[in-house]
DNA sequence: AATCTTTCCTGCCGGC
DNA sequence: TGCCGGCAGGAAAGAT
């Protein structure tokens, strides 16, 4: 499940704990998760450094060593805890990272799209990183850049706000959230909104992620922080997950697009045809 | 049994 | 005609 809030979520548990221990070890239980895991780099020129930040780039998770770098992607299913080391492996316990002080950062990854990559000196120039668009947080993201970015396009609204190259980190739950918010039809074409629309679309992103990370992130089945604790954004979803039940704004019974293999939840009402 | 979070790839289409 | 980009849909693995 891990969109932009939960990552985050997950940045800053790990903040508190793994900055300022040493990588003393790397062990892979298998040789790929979604690529293969880069277990060579990671022995060679990773293993013995300090590890002195953790930072996020959209939905990636990076690991400073003093220098050099190790992007992190948890994919649908990934999950990142710190334990014991003496913790025994389950099933998916796919990567561990072995720290001073007896602690053990594991990343467990049922379904293995996850990612684990060597970003070297200069990560943000890894060809995960390189082209994606801006962070939605921060004033690189704004509606003059969504106009900029939508210009003549003709897919749906919900679709490109998907799109890591127009704004990084939203996925399916909080696309949906944005646009009842912003009052948007999911499948309303990018091309034709004005830039009033545009801001208004921008500010929901904004607020809708912020609102989540305040909560800790939003748990539905498989996500989890750093310490095995829930986030309880879910209980303030207004449209995702809420098909046949009725728009809390308008009364009106929520409905689902089937847009891109996944579901687009809105209310017609609230949200008109476009 | 169909669903379901992400990302990447393929095939089709229209424009030039 | 050939190339390019945009777009929609599918594939990947596993739990429920």
């Amino acid at each position: 499940m891990p969109e932009l809030p939960e990552v985050e979520t997950i940045r800053r548990g790990l903040s508190g704990h793994v900055p300022g221990r040493r990588l003393v070890g790397v062990i892979a239980r298998r040789g790929d998760l979604r690529l293969p895991i880069p277990i060579q780099e990671l022995q060679a020129h990773a293993v013995g450094r300090e590890i002195t930040g953790l930072g996020r780039r959209g939905k990636y998770l990076i690991l400073d060593l003093s220098g050099v770098a190790v992007i992190l992607h948890l994919g649908m299913s990934g999950v990142l805890r710190l334990l014991p080391t003496a913790t025994p492996p389950q099933a998916h316990d796919h990567v561990d990272f072995l720290l001073s002080d007896g602690l053990c950062l594991r990343f467990h990854d049922p379904r293995r799209f996850g990612v684990v990559a060597w970003g070297g000196a200069h990560p943000e120039q890894h060809p995960l990183l390189a082209a994606l668009g801006p962070e939605p947080l921060t004033r690189a993201f704004s509606g003059p850049v969504l106009v900029r970015a939508l210009a003549g396009r003709s897919a749906g609204i919900r679709s490109l706000v998907m799109d890591n190259r127009v704004v990084v980190g939203v996925g399916n739950i909080y696309a949906s959230e944005s646009l009842f918010r912003a009052g948007l039809h999911p499948a309303r074409p990018g091309g034709t909104l004005t830039p009033r629309q545009c801001g208004s679309v921008a500010r929901a992103i904004k607020a809708v992620l912020q609102a989540a990370i305040d909560q800790g992130g939003t748990t539905l089945r498989d996500f989890q922080h750093h310490d095995g604790k829930p986030g309880y954004f879910a209980q303030s979803l207004q449209v995702y997950g809420r098909e046949g039940l009725p728009c809390l704004h308008c009364g009106h019974p929520i409905k689902r697009l089937r847009q891109g293999g996944r579901g687009a939840f809105f209310c017609p009402h609230c949200q008109p045809e476009p």
